[in-house]
DNA sequence: ATCTACCCATAGTAATACTAGGTGTCAAGT
DNA sequence: ACTTGACACCTAGTATTACTATGGGTAGAT
């Protein structure tokens, strides 16, 4: 799948993985590459600079760890975030069912 | 809805319903409208360089005509305008199961 | 006369996902 | 000893694109 797809997306995706439970960037990339079935295979440029972005919106907050010589910084889900996860959701519920809806009546090209 | 959350999949939306029958600009706003529900309000500088970007890219052709006194520039769906809406459709159709398969894991916040 | 709906257009802005590079650790293979 | 690949982080710059703001014009209703 072409990434640039995700357009105004991708935060609702960041939030969801890290709300079940604390996670770092390199670990968040891995997950939403499990969980959409290979779908997501997100560059770095693009995780971790949003992360950034989340963070300083009051979404996530970090702390930084080391475990066996590599430093992560691991992010965490914050009250504001979690309501922000909960509101983007709602929407993206609204978004798809409208464009849905537009496709509905569009015929499919006829494959014999 | 706020317009923005579009971000990449304009296209889809606006060969969708020019695929439906040839529209000019305007009408291809109205139409949004009315099958969205009122979820899609598109203005006018959203749409008209869009359909200019579309016919660039010989996904749609464009004809003028004038209906009382009113000049439209009607947009038709090309050849390649209609392989585009059937490519389009398929990755959205990807794209939201993913989306939704990723969000499945995460409950939503406690509604006693 | 003015307002609203109809109908088109463009310049500039903001947001943002991505490309392309860079830093460094560690384990495994050769 | 050296290289490769997975792990883990970062930033500068680019391209795309939806939007705001604005402008022009016609027709019909109040």
């Amino acid at each position: 799948m072409r990434g640039q797809a995700l357009k105004g997306h991708l935060d609702l995706l960041l939030l969801a993985v890290i709300a079940d439970g604390p996670k770092h960037g390199y670990a968040v990339i891995e997950e939403l590459r499990l969980r959409s079935d290979e779908a997501f295979d997100l560059p770095e440029g693009t995780v971790y600079p949003a992360l950034h972005r989340l963070e300083k919106a009051d979404y996530l907050s970090s702390g930084w760890s080391e475990t066996q010589g590599r430093r992560r910084r691991t992010y965490t889900l914050t009250k504001r975030g979690s309501a922000a996860l909960g509101e983007q959701r709602e929407s993206w519920n609204d978004f798809s069912q409208a464009i849905g809806q537009v496709l509905k009546g569009v015929p499919w090209p006829s494959t014999p």
